[in-house]
DNA sequence: CAATAATATGTCGTGGTACGATATATAGGC
DNA sequence: GCCTATATATCGTACCACGACATATTATTG
């Protein structure tokens, strides 16, 4: 289908902006634990993965829909920090990243906070995921045809 | 609960996964579109907005869950592209924004093919999103920790 | 109605992160 | 051994977010 109605941006708009929020939310939550927030990511993405996948540099780039380069720095940083250690793999070109006990205890913090908040807010993000999806809207049904619209409150946060 | 699994680490960094799988989409269209991601995020905030609301500077700032400073920072690269216009409302401090027609035309083509990306790549979203909240896990064929486990198959909404 | 506080937007400097281009080290094929 | 592919690393640049601070306009208050 290639129209797009005033509700359809509003609802992208709202996927977005519900993004952001869990987003927002763990880049402070992040900070709060004195780590940056690409930096917890990395880590997270060390700790789970399946464990036949090595952690080398390119499949957490993978993991992470970055450069390889890229996560060579957050590596780098991470590693300064104390938070990971590299090691090498039998082919010797490979890097292989091990959460230090610092990092553990730190992710699992994290973790423990980032499940909370997706039990508390995943419920509206899966709402207008969904609305995006079906082309449900909050407000008028269509709006091709422009029929009579009925308006719903919206509810701000 | 205060306990966190292998598989909770896995689930999470698989929502992750999926929500980056999104997000690098959405940079790589917005870039190809000869715009920075964040501006085409401030864009659609503006299109979206619901009609009874403004679309003054720390409103857009509270939409995209930054501070009202980088909302003027992304408004003022928008507007020397030529995507928006600065208007005054009637309270001469506030700053309301307007698509151009140019903003209008890169907006509505980002927004269908985000529309058709997240019909296809949604499902697996809202899989891993229902995954962390319910604490469902993945594995069954791994062989490790092979409990019996029954798979919630929810569909949310 | 001037002084002051509150609100809305803007400026400046800094740091994290992502990228393209390029470099180095190791492995594998012939 | 030589050539090519693969894995990681380095360098310079740009975007974006932030804190601290500045300016403009409106509201309050005595």
């Amino acid at each position: 289908m290639k129209r797009l109605t005033l509700t359809d941006y509003e609802s992208l708009a709202e996927l977005r902006h519900q993004i952001r929020r869990f987003l927002h939310f763990s880049e402070a939550a992040a900070r709060a634990a004195r780590i940056e927030p690409r930096q917890h990511q990395l880590m997270l993405a060390v700790k789970g993965l399946p464990k036949n996948v090595r952690p080398r540099i390119s499949e957490l780039a993978e993991r992470l829909q970055i450069q390889h380069h890229s996560a060579v720095e957050l590596v780098n940083r991470l590693a300064a920090g104390g938070y990971v250690q590299r090691r090498h793999g039998d082919d010797r070109r490979e890097v292989l990243l091990h959460l230090t006990s610092k990092g553990e205890r730190v992710l699992r913090e994290l973790s423990l906070s980032h499940r909370e908040e997706l039990r508390m807010q995943g419920p509206a993000l899966l709402r207008s995921l969904n609305r995006v999806m079906t082309g449900t809207g909050t407000k008028s049904s269509d709006g091709t045809g422009a029929k009579k619209k009925k308006r719903i409150q919206r509810r701000a946060l």
